[in-house]
RNA sequence: GCCCUCGUAGCUCAGCAGGAUAGAGCAAUCGCCUCCUAAGCGAUAGGUCACAGGUUCGACUCCUGUCGAGGGCACCA
């Protein structure tokens, strides 16, 4: 409808242009917006406002200019200027009428578009280390991402779902080394575990796992693991140091291949949880990228090398530096370690020319709010490798704080004390955690109540919404069971019939959705569908509140039934993309 | 110290590229089920949009500064 209204505004704009009452430069698409209040009519436009210098004329002389050369249509039921200079338009009803019809053919369509034109976007997110399972910090991104790829796929892009698997690193071979020291407790040695070690209980299923099947095949005796490592933390040392002397030990006594074997296991298990947990969560992916690919494929090594013959590389103090300053990062950063090992860093310039070369249009990566500083330097290597850093997007996410019983939850993956996405699934539901996720900006600081989303009360939105659809949903039952006959063919229906204020309310949040789901894509803000949802619910709610539809009356019995029907399917459509269930019956 | 994000009703948040009288939901108070699911609806009350300047016909929205909250400033990943 809004696109309509654009169309008819630009025409008129350059019939006046061609009258050279206003310069043809001045010339542009039209800003076309709802009114707030229903007074104002249905649009408006500020155009003859914006123009009005360049007119040399008052905005008022020149809407009315504009009016005048508006084409004819049976879409509007009047337009009229207000205020300083706005011109308002009123639809006609039978523009609202069949918009039913329309929904009810489009069906699951309705609400998509081309926008996209097929260009090619890649989404990256969740993308946690594979060091213990995921936390309800990675839910908010994984809903957000997910919804943000789902709704840029509904607006016509060919999206593509990636998770950046961290599986070389330092942080993996403290992985490793704790699995095994829990192993070696298993097999009945005394230690003392490492302040800097992974403490979860995962850690003791996946060295229990290793115990069980390969029996004291990787024991090893634990003075001979401990002596002569840097004291830890609490006995006065460094942890940093004594953890990196434990690694080095694990590799030395076990060997490459035992070590290795300690490592995969580890790195499968937990991938394989990460996985499964989030395909429950209703996220998939198109592809997980292994960071240690890139190493083997010499992907990273061609990266240092581009910014090398680029004379972007400098030593000092025997590491590789990049220099990012002069692309505006505020220090230059080390790519190759004076030890000769890559830095994390450098595989990320490797990974992000990668996914630019494999000829995305656009590259979204979506963050945790603490890796924001990362996006400078990320935007430099691109920058100083030649490539067009305006193509990658960096979506940063707040962290969720868990409230329960109004109190704040703390957290932390190394201590093993944090809330899973798991729990929180099993506790509130995926319905409700995606929708509480995606319902706020994702630059917001966001509280998430458990017991709120947990209460299946008029509190809840989620519920909210869902209600909606099962109440149309029970309407039918109702006519089915009371064998009350209704026309079934949408454009057979006298909507004329429609007359009430509620159902003009209904009729007019239809017609956003389109536009609803089109700014929601293009701004990546899923909370506006959700805003949007719990209006029309709303309106629904409303309505059914105050008519039956059920009526003896058929002929306005069959416009009830097949308005509340196209509410169910925009219903139905919205709680899809956030990835939410419409149920039948609550 | 420097950088990023945020600061709207008692609480949690909207306010879409500046536009016509600041919006919801909780919570509070008062109403509505012999009637298609009351997980619902209606009504009342509640705000110098952190503060101070500036930009203009017009600022919650843009710019600068101050204050406050969170996060980031590794040869960790």
């Amino acid at each position: 409808m809004k696109k309509q209204i654009e169309q008819l505004v630009m025409t008129a704009l350059q019939q006046l242009a061609a009258k050279g009452v206003i310069p043809q430069a001045a010339v542009s698409r039209p800003k076309i917006e709802r009114t707030r209040d229903s007074k104002h009519g249905d649009f408006a436009t500020n155009a003859a406002m914006v123009l009005a210098k360049a007119a040399r004329t008052n905005p008022r002389e020149l809407a009315q200019l504009l009016l005048d050369e508006l084409p004819t249509t049976d879409l509007l039921d009047h337009c009229d200027i207000a205020g300083p200079g706005f011109i308002n338009f009123t639809l006609t009803s039978t523009a609202y009428h069949r918009l039913i019809p329309a929904i009810l053919n489009l069906n699951h369509r309705y609400g998509r578009s081309d926008l996209g034109n097929g260009k090619r976007v890649q989404v990256e997110f969740v993308s946690a280390n594979p060091t213990g399972p995921l936390h309800v910090g990675h839910g908010r991104g994984a809903a957000y991402g997910s919804v943000v790829a789902d709704l840029l796929e509904a607006v016509g892009f060919e999206v593509h779902r990636e998770y950046y698997v961290n599986d070389a690193g330092r942080q993996m071979d403290i992985l490793a080394t704790s699995i095994w020291l829990r192993y070696l407790e298993l097999c009945d040695e005394t230690l003392t575990f490492p302040a800097n070690g992974y403490r979860g209980d995962y850690v003791w299923d996946i060295a229990a796992t290793l115990h069980r099947d390969h029996g004291e095949a990787y024991k090893q005796d634990v003075t001979s693991v401990f002596e002569g490592v840097a004291e830890d933390e609490p006995d006065g040392g460094d942890k940093e140091a004594h953890i990196d002397g434990l690694i080095e030990r694990a590799k030395q006594l076990l060997g490459d291949n035992r070590y290795r074997f300690v490592f995969e296991l580890g790195l499968n298990i937990i991938l394989d949880d990460i996985r499964d947990d989030l395909s429950l969560f209703g996220v998939n992916y198109d592809e997980w990228y292994s960071e240690r690919s890139l190493t083997e494929s010499g992907a990273v090594n061609q990266a240092i090398e581009r910014l090398r013959n680029n004379n972007q590389l400098y030593e000092k103090e025997g590491a590789l530096w990049f220099r990012s300053t002069d692309f505006g990062d505020e220090k230059d950063r080390v790519v190759v370690r004076d030890n000769g090992q890559t830095t994390y860093f450098a595989s990320d310039i490797a990974y992000h020319m990668d996914k630019l070369e494999r000829g995305f249009d656009r590259v979204i990566d979506v963050w945790g709010a603490d890796h924001h500083g990362y996006i400078p330097r990320v935007k430099a290597a691109l920058t100083a490798l030649g490539d067009d850093p305006s193509r990658l997007d960096v979506l940063l996410v707040q962290f969720a704080i868990l409230y329960r019983g109004g109190e704040k939850l703390q957290m932390s993956t190394r201590s093993g004390q944090f809330v899973t996405l798991r729990e929180l699934r099993k506790e509130v539901g995926a319905d409700a955690a995606r929708f509480f996720y995606v319902m706020r900006k994702c630059e917001q600081h966001m509280d998430f109540d458990l017991d709120l989303a947990k209460s299946q009360s008029s509190d809840n939105p989620v519920y909210y919404v869902q209600y909606a659809h099962a109440r149309i949903c029970s309407v039918f039952q109702q006519a089915a069971e009371q064998q009350i006959p209704f026309e079934d063919d949408p454009s057979a229906v006298d909507y004329g019939r429609l007359s009430e204020p509620h159902e003009q309310a209904l009729l007019t949040s239809l017609a956003k959705y389109p536009e609803t789901v089109e700014s929601s894509a293009l701004s990546e803000e899923p909370h506006q569908l959700t805003h949007y949802l719990r209006e029309l619910a709303n309106d629904f709610h409303t309505y059914y509140n105050t008519h039956k539809f059920l009526v003896e009356d058929s002929a306005l019995r069959d416009a009830r039934l097949q308005l509340i029907l196209a509410t169910r399917q925009v219903l139905r459509n919205g709680l899809n993309l956030l990835g939410v269930s419409a149920p039948e019956k609550m």
